[in-house]
DNA sequence: GCCTATAGTGTCGAAAAGGATACTGTCCAT
DNA sequence: ATGGACAGTATCCTTTTCGACACTATAGGC
């Protein structure tokens, strides 16, 4: 397979994993998509405080394609200052379970310290249940 | 955020989806999680055989990737033939529910037809319930 | 004696992705 | 008159990823 992921679409059993993961490939994509939908349509300086890292070049490029895969919308008012907003489609919205899934892996497992990213120890049955007791 | 995407760790709501994604992020990890998730313990060969259009070396590269990650465990017996057999750990195994909702999601909108990755029309309520009926 | 299967490794190069930095233009508040 | 907020572009450069291809070693079958 020598085309770019996003193009990727040999047949077979798998397939549609690997099709819907170049849909939400690219540094920023997951996070983007969560953030419209935890808290709906964002405008574009919004995004960026809640992506800290992110710089405003690659931020408008990952916008561009999800816009491309027809997974948010971008609506431009015409007033000074500029103002657009960015919000899920239906298609977009339509990623939820996706996006909910990686967020309650993510959470179960990764610890987010701020300096490395660390895999939290796997629970016991019995650790779980006295947590849940 | 100068950190490759696999160290990406800054504190932000958002970030369990990001890292998240970190571990499936590479171009065949998708599908060898989704069938060693399907079919259980496969061997490098079988593996390959699945996914007809990797390399040999990309297949060992994330297949050793997602050993280092935790996901899973490559067993070697002394034999010759050599025989390497992958299997899911258990927090590959947790991956479960995400790589579901990939897949659910590439049925529902993505065809595959060999040639070209296209989406799938969204269906009104309508079509859907007269599909169901 | 040659071919096949097994599971790789090594080297090379192209392409894609991502980051740093500087720049645009208008309005408003200070 | 200076600076900031807004939503971007443009240019350049580095890093990362991926693929092609060649190569290894051993046993068994024809």
């Amino acid at each position: 397979m020598s085309r770019p992921r996003a193009k990727l679409t040999n047949t077979f059993p798998g397939c549609p994993v690997e099709s819907a993961l170049s849909f939400i490939d690219g540094k920023w994509k997951g996070v983007i998509l969560y953030h419209l939908m935890t808290e709906g349509t964002l405008r574009f300086n919004e995004l960026r405080r809640r992506v800290p890292s992110v710089t405003q070049r690659m931020l408008t490029k990952q916008l561009r394609e999800l816009e491309e895969a027809g997974l948010l919308s971008r609506t431009v008012f015409p007033v000074v200052p500029p103002r657009v907003d960015y919000a899920l489609t239906s298609r977009g919205e339509s990623l939820r379970p996706v996006i909910m899934a990686l967020k309650a892996w993510g959470d179960k497992n990764v610890l987010c310290d701020g300096e490395r990213m660390t895999l939290k120890p796997l629970k016991a049955k019995s650790q779980v249940e006295s947590e849940n007791a």
